[in-house]
DNA sequence: AAATTTCTTAATGAAATGTTAATATCTATT
DNA sequence: AATAGATATTAACATTTCATTAAGAAATTT
């Protein structure tokens, strides 16, 4: 199964964090662990989640006040609180912050997890590549990078493999104009080594033998630097 | 102001009832008081409701199995469980119909009111599954979905199980388009797992046979992604 | 010319899917 | 509760897809 949600957990407790991360890798989330409410919201800043766990009782920054900022830039995402003891104060406020949930510590993990499911379940990705652009057109091709579909206009299609269609949709955002090769491994491969460079050199390949019956299009190496679609 | 929400509340002991469906009209909802699994069942087809809320200790008919009914014929319809004691088996069971939430008798109303809020409140799906069409028409056949019944125009037709029809509602609903995987999964099989998945390849190769009938029609694999109903 | 980078084909193993058959579970009826 | 019939899941095995790695040739830079 692939396609792993991301989960921001953000939990002072660093022995209580831990079996918590664990377990919920276990169960094929990713997870991100932060052990205050600053450190939360920055990892929150620098990448896509699609679920926050906030602890409530924190210090320097308390889960509520997370909740606040977190609220802010992205009103859709959902909220889990943990809270030590039941305090109804907190739970109130924290649903009208825009929670979906709060477990009262300590809680069943398995509940935890059919919740994060239920909550997950029900909110379609929006933020995901639905709204990306996934057709395109270039010299004589149609390209569908939702289907992974390469068309020429002449009949003849191929379907692409993940990578293959990961590489050519940055190409093709990238027509005439240079796809350095980091910026491609770190992307698509998510690591820029030897090995990974070999790979894209074996995709490159694949994807030249494709560009082929269109005889002006050509996939140029800028040695040392990168790729670059071209026509003529 | 008349746009109060509907809720139905089922509940077995009256008393406890009858307090729970005042305090919530107090707070402008529209309340429906059931008193067993039966009559709940009866009132929901009877009308619309925004939400549910299900005691699950119920004589004749319990909240479970009233809920999977519940969903048979809505499957959007916000749940909330009742639970007289922690059961957690039964809690667990309520997700996986896919409830919302449950709550643990004896609760905090102003908490219950919480999250009554918090789910209504909720954005709404954008879904493209979203619809109340059940006759669908496509390549040589005709489609009820209500009735679950596919028929060939050349004559032959097919009785549908439950899962059958959901997967084959949801092809057509993104005909020539991509149904994802997890998506399908979740919607029908309320989880997206290893053995979840190959139930839902088994179901493909269903629909395949029945879609032999007419030639021009293919459910295609897209690797890792999921399938794609098209002609030709 | 030596070193580095790129090109291309082929081999390998892992993962996803296709399909049929065997169990298990559910539901309605006796 | 017992049974039959429908439905759903799991098992088993076949097939396909895919990413990586190896290996040698070719191109480019120094």
């Amino acid at each position: 199964m692939k396609s792993n949600k991301r989960i921001l957990l953000v939990e002072d407790d660093p022995n209580f964090g831990r079996i918590l991360k664990d377990y919920l890798t276990i169960n094929n989330y990713e997870v991100s662990l932060a052990v205050n409410g600053i450190e939360g919201f920055e990892k929150f800043n620098r990448s896509d989640f699609d679920l926050c766990i906030l602890d409530i009782m924190m210090p320097f920054k308390d889960g509520l006040t997370l909740a606040k900022e977190i609220r802010e830039v992205n009103e859709l995402i959902p909220l889990i609180f943990l809270t030590a003891k039941n305090l109804k104060d907190d739970v109130l406020k924290g649903y009208k912050i825009g929670a979906d949930d709060y477990l009262t510590k300590p809680f069943d993990s398995e509940i935890l997890l059919a919740k994060i499911k239920s909550i997950l379940n029900r909110k379609p990705n929006l933020s995901t590549q639905e709204t990306d652009e996934f057709e395109f057109e270039f010299g004589q091709f149609d390209f569908n990078s939702k289907l992974r579909i390469l068309t020429h206009k002449e009949g003849d299609s191929f379907k692409l493999s993940p990578k293959e269609n990961q590489l050519l949709k940055m190409l093709v955002l990238n027509f005439d104009d240079l796809l350095p090769r980091d910026i491609a491994l770190n992307k698509i491969w998510r690591d820029a080594n030897y090995f990974t460079s070999r790979s894209m050199d074996v995709y490159i390949a694949k994807l030249r033998k494709y560009l082929d019956k269109d005889v002006s299009l050509k996939i140029i190496n800028v040695h040392g630097e990168g790729f670059r679609l071209m026509k003529e």
